[in-house]
DNA sequence: AGCAAGATTAGC
DNA sequence: CTAATCTTGCTA
């Protein structure tokens, strides 16, 4: 199967279903171009106003206004004032939920990742961490609202075969760290975590 | 206008 | 385990 680029219908369902079937789709992004990519391995689920984890938990604000916007968006922040990071939009238009991209496995321009990270870093541990991946692919805050349909950044599907998804808590938040809304590529090693979630 | 908090990471 | 660092949103 040739490279094909996400359609809009596939991140509007179900915030769990589209974060099952995103482990193993590819997010590539276009600089100058200068291609990255990367197979996604890990990604957690922020669902809804009554998630208190979700950026909507507050209602529609200024900030999280791309959560209810039409689905097939990335919602970009910064977060702790130092890491920029990725979420896909998700569901209907109107309803705020969305994916937050945690870790990828390294496919293309991995001499230009390690360029941006400043920091040595193995070939492995490229896009491994939420605020990690985005400085390897060069994603900043001018990326907030790309189309992922269309444009230097977007989703594709390069026919990998969808591999086994392990669900776990959410990490790195301090509320409702009980949902298991964490999907990880079962087995995968790019899988960020600091401890025992390895 | 000022302040506290946060979906993280690196370093001791 | 804790500091670093800045945007957002609430309070005055």
């Amino acid at each position: 199967m040739k490279p094909r680029i996400v359609p809009r219908s596939f991140y509007a369902r179900p915030t769990l279903d589209v974060l099952r079937d995103l482990i193993g789709k590819v997010l590539v992004h276009e600089v100058r171009g200068r291609r990255t990519a990367g197979a996604i391995v890990e990604a957690e689920a922020y669902i809804g106003e009554s998630d208190p984890a979700c950026h909507a938990a507050p209602g529609p604000t200024r900030r999280n206004a791309p959560l209810y916007g039409p689905p097939g968006y990335a919602y970009v922040y910064l977060n702790y004032g130092i890491h920029h990071l990725v979420n896909v939009v998700t569901e209907s238009d109107g309803f705020p939920a969305a994916i937050l991209i945690r870790a990828l496995d390294p496919i293309e321009g991995l001499d230009l990742m390690a360029r941006r990270r400043r920091r040595g870093a193995r070939s492995a541990d490229l896009c491994r961490g939420p605020g990690n991946l985005t400085v390897a692919l060069g994603i900043t805050l001018a990326d907030n609202c790309a189309d992922l349909c269309e444009g230097p950044l977007r989703i594709e599907d390069r026919g990998l075969t969808p591999p086994d998804v392990a669900w776990t808590p959410r990490i790195g938040i301090r509320v409702a760290t009980k949902r298991p809304w964490r999907g990880c590529w079962t087995g995968h090693g790019g899988v960020s975590g600091r401890k025992s979630s390895r």
